[in-house]
RNA sequence: GGGCGGUUAGCUCAGUUGGUUAGAGCGCUACGUUGACAUCGUAGAGGUCACAAGUUCGAAUCUUGUACCGCCCACCA
C-alpha cells in the first residue's frame, strides 16, 4: 500500500528521490535489448553555470529518450564534449587573476593541475544542475569519464589525418584573441557590426611628384604596410603600377602593385598593404612577393620594429598616437563614418587581431564532399529542413580548420620535434615519445594544444571506445539523433558528419534536430553578459522541474525561438505548475474513489467490462483518449514536442477533469449505479495520458501512475508500454452524442450566466427537438444536463409548451432550449438577444448560400466538402427557423 | 553584399497537404468558499491573420512586390 498523497504538491523531495530510484534501478542503462535508439547531447561546459539553453536542450532530448524508452527501443543518451578548452581555462585564469598571480607565473604543470583539481571539485555540482533540469543522471556521468577515451581517439585521428595529407602546419593569417592568447578558428571569431572611421591617407609617391590616397579602417597597421595595391584595369592608376611610394611616419620605400582582389569601388580604389594583419593582404602580397613585416606583439602592443614614439603602444591608443601625427603632417584627407564587421573572440569578447603566425591546419575540402552529398541524397536530415540549406552553404564554401590553439590546457598536439639540430624532424606520433625515432635524439612536445571541437567532433564514436573495435561500437554507431543548439552547427554538426563518415564509414546519426535559442521578451538572446538570464535551477526551485519542462517544451515549435521574460517567472511557468497541480488533485480524486478492485477494460479476464455496461460519457472519454494516443504518438515521431504537451494537456484538462469526472461523480458516490464501470474508465485513460505525458513530466507521472491500481510492485513509468491505438475504441456516434450534451449544458449555463441566476438557484428547463434522435440522447443524459447545468426539471420534447419568460438558445443540431425564468428575462432583451443571433447566423447562411449557388464551386470542388458544406447549411438554416420561431411566440414587437 | 525565416487576440504562440463561425495559455470583465483542485470553476469581451496585387470555385495557408523584425554566411581595405 503507498502512502496517501499529501493535499498539496511539492515537487521538491520528489524530485530528488525519485531520481535516486531510477538510478538504483538502473532506469536510465541501456538494456542492450531492442532496437537501440541513439541520442547525442552536447554538455554544459563545466565551467559555466547552467543557463536555460541547456534546461530546453536537456528537457527535449530527456524527453525523446523517454518516449523511445517506453516504445520499447534501447536507449543510450550519448555525451557530448570534454573539458578540454578556452572556457575551463578562462574560469581558472580569472581565479589565478584573482589571487594575484597567473599562469605564467605557475607554469604549466601546475597550471594544468589546478585545472584538473578544480574540474574535479565542479562534477557533483554540474551533476547536480544536470538532474535538476532533467538530464537522465547516468550518462551525465559518463560525460565526466570519457576524457582518457578522447586522448586516444584524438590522437589516432590526428595520426590518420597526417598520413593522408590532410593536416598541415603553416604560417597562415589567423585570428588571435590578444586577451586569451591564442588562434581562434574562423568559427570562433564572431563578426559583430562595429562602428567606426574610415580614413583616407595621403601616402606621397617616393619621387615626390605627388600621392595616392589610400582608405583604411586601421591607420595604425600602416606602419608595417610592404606596399600599395590598385586593380590591373583601373585607368586612374595605371600609371602608378611599378612605381613607388615613401610610407609616412616610417620613411620606407614600398612598391605599388596591381591585383585582381582589390575593388576599384570601393573607398579610393588603393588599397595598403598590411600582409602580417590583414588576410587580404596576406594573399596580395603572396603574389608580389611583398614582404610580412608583423608590427604586434601577442597582446596586440606595437613591437620595436616601429618608429620611436609609437613602440608598446596598445592597438586603440596606436590608432590616435598614428592619425594624429599623420594629421600634423597633412597627410589625413578625410575621415568618414563607417560601419563594418569585426571579430571578436566568442569566449571573452575582445575584437580579434588578424596575425600571422605558425599553426596546424586541417584540410577540409575533401572530407566534407561526403558530407554534403549525404545531405542531399536525404540521408542526412534536419528538423527544421532549412537548417540543411545552411549546413550545405557551409559545406560548399568550407575552408581549412585552424586547430591549433595556444592554451595550457586541452588534448596536446601529438608532434615531437626532434631538437638535435642536425635532424629536426617533426614527428607525428600515436604515443608520447621521448626520442626521434631518426636519430634518437631528444625532442620536444608542440607547445600548443587543440581546438576543443577537434576532441568534440570524435564523440559519436570516441565515446564508444574507438578506435578499439568494442560492443558498444557495433551496437550504438551509427546513431539515430542529434538534439543541438543552432549556434553549433558549424562547430560540432557539420564537423561530426564529417568525421563520422570519415573514420566510420557511416554517418554519426541521420537526422539533426536544431531547437530554438532561448531569448528574453526582446528577443534577445539570454546572456550572462547582458543579465537578462533565467536560472533554470532557480525556476525549478520555485516551480518544479516539471513545470520547467512543461513550459519549455510546449512554449517551442520546432524551428522557433523560446522567448521567456526574465523579470517575470510567475507569468512564464506558471502554467506548468498548474497543470501539475490539476493532475495532482485529479490523482488525489481518483485514487480516493478507488474502494475496491478496478474491472479491466479489456483482455480475457471474466471481470472485463463488457461494452453495453459503457454509458455515454465512457464511450465518449475512450474515443477521446484513444485521439489523444495518435495524437501525441505522431507528435513525437515528428519531434512536435509542444503538440504533444498540449494534446495531453487538453484532455486531461477539458476532456477529463471538465467533463468526465464531473460526469462520473454521481456513480462514484454510489448516487447512481456502474460505479465501478465510471471507476475503470476513469482509471484506465488517466492511466495513459499519465504515461503519454511522462516524457514531458516525469516526476509527477511517475508519483501518480504508480500509485494506479494494475501496476506490479516496483514497476516504474518509465518502462510503462507506450500506450497504442485501437480501433474498437474509435466512437464517432459518442464523439456526436456527447457533444451534444456538452453543447446543452453550455446553452443553459450561458442563459444562466446572461440573466444573472445564482449559482446555486436550480432552474427549469426545456429542449424541444424535432429529431428523435437527439431528444433519445439528451433524454437519456439528463442526469448529465441536470446536474453540470444545475436544471431541478429538465423536459424533452419535439414541442416546447409555451414558455413567455424564458431564456432560449439553439444547439447545432437544431434542438431549442428554453430556460424559463419569469421574471428574470426582460422580454425586450431576450428579444434583442434572439435577433443578434439570428443576423448572426443568417449572415453565415447567406454566405453559405452564395457559396453552395456558384456552379464553379460545386462542380469543380471535392464531392466531401461540398456535402459538408450542404450540411453547414442545412443546420444554420434549421437554427436560424427554430430562433425565428421562438421570437413569434414570445411576440417580439420589432 | 549573398542566402533564409518571421509578421495571427493586450502578451507568448499554435494553425499539418489551400475547404472551421481562425484556436490555446496568460492577461482582462462578471459571477462563484457546488465535498479533487481559488495553482480552481462558469460565462464573456477581444483578431479586416503586417500591407498591396495576383492565382483559385475558395487564401491566414500558394505566387509576386512593399514595409518592419530577426537569423546564417561573407577577406570591400
Amino acid at each position: 500500500m503507498t502512502a496517501p498523497l499529501d493535499p498539496a504538491y511539492d515537487p521538491r523531495g520528489l524530485e530528488t528521490s525519485l531520481y535516486r530510484q531510477w538510478e538504483a534501478q538502473g532506469a536510465f542503462q541501456p538494456s542492450g535489448r531492442g532496437d537501440p535508439y541513439v541520442i547525442a547531447m552536447p554538455p554544459p561546459n563545466v565551467t559555466a553555470h547552467l543557463h536555460m539553453g541547456h534546461g530546453l536542450n536537456h528537457a527535449i532530448q530527456d524527453a525523446l529518450i523517454r518516449c523511445a524508452r517506453m516504445r520499447g527501443r534501447d536507449t543510450l543518451w550519448l555525451p557530448g564534449t570534454d573539458h578540454a578548452g578556452i572556457a575551463t581555462q578562462n574560469v581558472v585564469e580569472r581565479q589565478l587573476a584573482a589571487e594575484g598571480t597567473s599562469r605564467f607565473d605557475l607554469g604549466r604543470e601546475a597550471f594544468e593541475a589546478r585545472v584538473r583539481a578544480y574540474v574535479g571539485a565542479t562534477e557533483a555540482t554540474i551533476l547536480g544542475q544536470l538532474r535538476a533540469v532533467g538530464a537522465s543522471a547516468d550518462w551525465t556521468r559518463t560525460y565526466f569519464t570519457l576524457e582518457d577515451r578522447m586522448s586516444r581517439a584524438v590522437r589516432e585521428v590526428f595520426v590518420r589525418l597526417h598520413e593522408k595529407g590532410l593536416i598541415y602546419r603553416g604560417k597562415y593569417i589567423i585570428n588571435w584573441c590578444p586577451r586569451c592568447l591564442t588562434a581562434l578558428s574562423n568559427e570562433e571569431a564572431e563578426k559583430e557590426e562595429v562602428r567606426g572611421s574610415i580614413w583616407r591617407l595621403r601616402y606621397p609617391l617616393a619621387d615626390g611628384s605627388g600621392f595616392l590616397v589610400v582608405a583604411t579602417t586601421r591607420p595604425e597597421t600602416m606602419l608595417g604596410d610592404t606596399g600599395v595595391a590598385v586593380h590591373p584595369e583601373d585607368e586612374r592608376y595605371a600609371a602608378m603600377v611599378g612605381r613607388e611610394v615613401r610610407l609616412p611616419l616610417t620613411g620606407r620605400v614600398v612598391p605599388v602593385v596591381a591585383d585582381a582582389a582589390i575593388d576599384r569601388e570601393f573607398g579610393t580604389g588603393v588599397v595598403k598593404m598590411t600582409p602580417a594583419h590583414d588576410p587580404l593582404d596576406f594573399e596580395i602580397a603572396g603574389r608580389h612577393g611583398l614582404p610580412a613585416l608583423d608590427i604586434l606583439t601577442p597582446e596586440a602592443r606595437l613591437t620595436d620594429d616601429v618608429p620611436e614614439p609609437f613602440r608598446g603602444l596598445d592597438r586603440f591608443a596606436a590608432r590616435t598616437a598614428v592619425i594624429a601625427a599623420l594629421e600634423a603632417e597633412g597627410l589625413v584627407e578625410k575621415v568618414e563614418p563607417h560601419t563594418h564587421a569585426v571579430g571578436h573572440c566568442y569566449r571573452c569578447h575582445t575584437i580579434v587581431e588578424p596575425r600571422l603566425s605558425d599553426q596546424w591546419f586541417v584540410r577540409m575540402a575533401p572530407l566534407a564532399a561526403p558530407a554534403l552529398q549525404a545531405h542531399r541524397s536525404g540521408r542526412l536530415r534536419f528538423v527544421p529542413a532549412r537548417r540543411g540549406d545552411e549546413y550545405a552553404q557551409w559545406m560548399e564554401g568550407i575552408r581549412d580548420w585552424c586547430i591549433s590553439r595556444q592554451l595550457w590546457w586541452g588534448h596536446r598536439i601529438p608532434v615531437f620535434y626532434c631538437e638535435n639540430p642536425e635532424c629536426g624532424r617533426p614527428n607525428v606520433s600515436r604515443t608520447d615519445l621521448t626520442h626521434c625515432p631518426s636519430c634518437q635524439g631528444p625532442v620536444r612536445q608542440d607547445e600548443d594544444v587543440l581546438d576543443t571541437w577537434f576532441s568534440s567532433w570524435l564523440v559519436p564514436f570516441s565515446g564508444l571506445g574507438w578506435p578499439d573495435s568494442t560492443p558498444d561500437l557495433a551496437r550504438y554507431y551509427p546513431g539515430h539523433v542529434l538534439v543541438t543548439a543552432p549556434e553549433i552547427l558549424f562547430f560540432w554538426v557539420a564537423r561530426m558528419v564529417m568525421a563520422g563518415l570519415e573514420f566510420m564509414g557511416d554517418l554519426p546519426f541521420t537526422t539533426v534536430y536544431l531547437h530554438g535559442t532561448v531569448r528574453d521578451t526582446q528577443h534577445r538572446k539570454m546572456s550572462k553578459s547582458l543579465g537578462n538570464g533565467i536560472d533554470p535551477l532557480d525556476v525549478v526551485d520555485q516551480y518544479g522541474a516539471d513545470a520547467l519542462r512543461f513550459t519549455v517544451l510546449s512554449g517551442t515549435a520546432v524551428g522557433t525561438d523560446l522567448i521567456l521574460d526574465p523579470g517575470d517567472l510567475e507569468a512564464s511557468f506558471a502554467a506548468g505548475r498548474n497543470f501539475a497541480n490539476k493532475l495532482w488533485n485529479l490523482g488525489r480524486f481518483l485514487l480516493g474513489h478507488l474502494d475496491g478492485p478496478v474491472r479491466p477494460l479489456a483482455g480475457s479476464d471474466p471481470a472485463v467490462i463488457r461494452r453495453d455496461e459503457l454509458r455515454l460519457a465512457d464511450r465518449w472519454i475512450i474515443a477521446r483518449c484513444d485521439e489523444m494516443v495518435r495524437e501525441v504518438t505522431v507528435a513525437f515521431d515528428r519531434f512536435r514536442l509542444n503538440d504533444a504537451a498540449a494534446a495531453v494537456y487538453r484532455f486531461v484538462w477539458s476532456d477529463l477533469a471538465d467533463w468526465y469526472i464531473e460526469q462520473i461523480k454521481p456513480r462514484l458516490h454510489g448516487d447512481l449505479p456502474g460505479g465501478d464501470v465510471a471507476r475503470a474508465v476513469a482509471t484506465r485513460t488517466f492511466d495513459v495520458a499519465l504515461r503519454l505525458l511522462h516524457p514531458v513530466m516525469p516526476f509527477i507521472t511517475e508519483t501518480l501512475w504508480t500509485r494506479l491500481p494494475g501496476h506490479p510492485p516496483g514497476a516504474s513509468i518509465i518502462r510503462a508500454p507506450w500506450p497504442c491505438p485501437d480501433e474498437r475504441a474509435l466512437d464517432s456516434e459518442a464523439q456526436e452524442h456527447f457533444r451534444l450534451v456538452q453543447e446543452a449544458v453550455g446553452a443553459i449555463r450561458a442563459i444562466r450566466a446572461e440573466y444573472g441566476v445564482q449559482p446555486g438557484q436550480q432552474v427549469r428547463a426545456v429542449i424541444a427537438s424535432s429529431h428523435p434522435r437527439s431528444r433519445d440522447v439528451l433524454s437519456r443524459e439528463q442526469d448529465t444536463i441536470r446536474r453540470l447545468a444545475r436544471v431541478s426539471e429538465l423536459q424533452v420534447g419535439p414541442d416546447a409548451p409555451e414558455a413567455g419568460g424564458a431564456g432560449t438558445a439553439v444547439l447545432s443540431d437544431g434542438s431549442a432550449i428554453l430556460v424559463p425564468l419569469g421574471d428574470l428575462i426582460d422580454l425586450k432583451r431576450e428579444c434583442a438577444r434572439l435577433r443578434s443571433e439570428i443576423e448572426r447566423i443568417e449572415e453565415l447562411v447567406a454566405r453559405q448560400e452564395q457559396k453552395l449557388g456558384n456552379t464553379a464551386f460545386v462542380t469543380r470542388a471535392p464531392a466531401d466538402v461540398v456535402t459538408r458544406e450542404r450540411e453547414k447549411l442545412a443546420s444554420w438554416q434549421e437554427q436560424v427557423s427554430v430562433l425565428r420561431d421562438k421570437r413569434e411566440r414570445l411576440a417580439c414587437p420589432d
